[in-house]
DNA sequence: TTGACAAATGTACAAGTGTTCACCTAATCA
DNA sequence: TGATTAGGTGAACACTTGTACATTTGTCAA
């Protein structure tokens, strides 16, 4: 796709509230929903942004169908693959991911804006589906870990629960985050273990609380 | 959110098709898309199935709009463990994965609705602008590419782009789907390497065509 | 058998929705 | 000055689409 042409302040207002209203909804705005977001007396005011819209090659539509937009983004490749992909793979976005967590000793969170992106899955999934999750994703750092085959940089995902023993989790040992596995045997006190044997047990001094418990590791290739 | 009721093997399928046609056109069938798929010759068949499905909690829709779904999926768990999560974390939804592509020998993908499910990341702000890539997310099967830690069960992400040298690609070779290093040479002609002593080098017969570049591996822990 | 339910047909209607035509105002530009 | 463009009003039209009513078939359990 060629570069984008310039578009109006308005344009991008009408723009901003379709992705936005598909987000919030799970599914694209009527004409109508537009003109009364705008407050526009007649849908006309609508199709006439939506005219240019697509005439810049901003948006596509199907014409004469109901809610059927498709928004163009200006960093697309040229390449058209559409029919080499398999009929029923799942759709991926690029997102960015924030934080990481120790897998070597433990250590505060780090936090300061994105360190990466992230290619990730979303589809169909309406809002609301979108909004119950609390899960999160969190780089590891270092290499207590690697015997369970999850290396410094990698990215897992912390599903918020109660661990059971066994579990890998995200746990703050002593007001630190670390990741490691929870090792619970009936009544007696819980503790961490690493998967490297270079690493000694972690046993906590006063608190143990634990984050979450690891789902899934995601590593860039 | 409790269990969901038991689906027919008829509203599976219509669900599979909702959720795989929003996937494939970005917005949501009309009753008479599904009714085309299945060739019914009456729209009444699907709004059956539809009010089926919403009675069971498996979809939500909005009464008399247009290509207006929202797809439930029996989730989750209910602990809050707010307070505890990490302040840049990114949220993180559950997505379904479809297909699988072998790391063995070449295969076909298979394809029948979702073989399982993804966690994966989605953060909010911004989200506008990261609409749909044309990536996706495949299974794995077979061991031919453990040298580069991707295991059998591993979900890859791939990105449809043309393919340079070195990178790990999901290609048609032969007419049969694999994930294999590409190697292309300067003037040589290319072929696939898997990350195994025990595999051949792959050159193609007749054709090889990549379907794209392998970003990201997930696995389930 | 009877009842309940999944599945499907056929017809029809009303509301949702995209679209067009005619016309208007204001700002920009050569 | 005239031409062009962004932005907007108002009304009407016709296709798209969700939905209701009446009816049929087959399966399964009480």
């Amino acid at each position: 796709m060629y570069t984008m042409k310039e578009l109006t302040a308005r344009q991008i207002e009408i723009l901003d509230f379709i992705t936005n209203y598909e987000w919030r909804h799970g599914y694209w705005p009527s004409i109508r929903n537009i003109q009364v977001q705008f407050s526009y007396k007649s849908t006309n005011a609508v199709m006439g942004h939506l005219r240019a819209l697509e005439r810049k090659g901003a948006i596509e539509r199907i014409p004469g169908q109901a809610r059927t937009f498709r928004i163009h983004r200006p960093d697309q490749s040229e390449t058209n693959f559409e029919n080499t992909i398999p009929e029923n793979a799942t759709e991926v976005v690029e997102i960015p991911v924030y934080g990481a967590i120790a897998a070597g000793y433990p250590d505060r969170v780090e936090s300061s804006g994105a360190i990466g992106k992230l290619q990730v899955d979303i589809q169909n999934a309406g809002f609301s589906n979108l909004h119950r999750k609390q899960s999160f994703a969190l780089e590891v750092r270092g290499d207590s870990m690697i015997d369970a085959e999850i290396y410094d940089g990698d990215r897992i995902i912390i599903e918020p629960r109660e661990a059971r023993d066994g579990d890998i989790v995200a746990a703050l040992i002593d007001g630190e985050v670390t990741l490691k596995r929870l090792i619970h045997k009936n009544g007696e006190p819980p503790y961490l273990k690493a998967e490297n044997q270079n690493y000694p047990e972690l046993h906590p001094l006063n608190n143990l609380e634990i984050q979450g418990v690891a789902k899934a590791v995601v590593r860039a290739l």
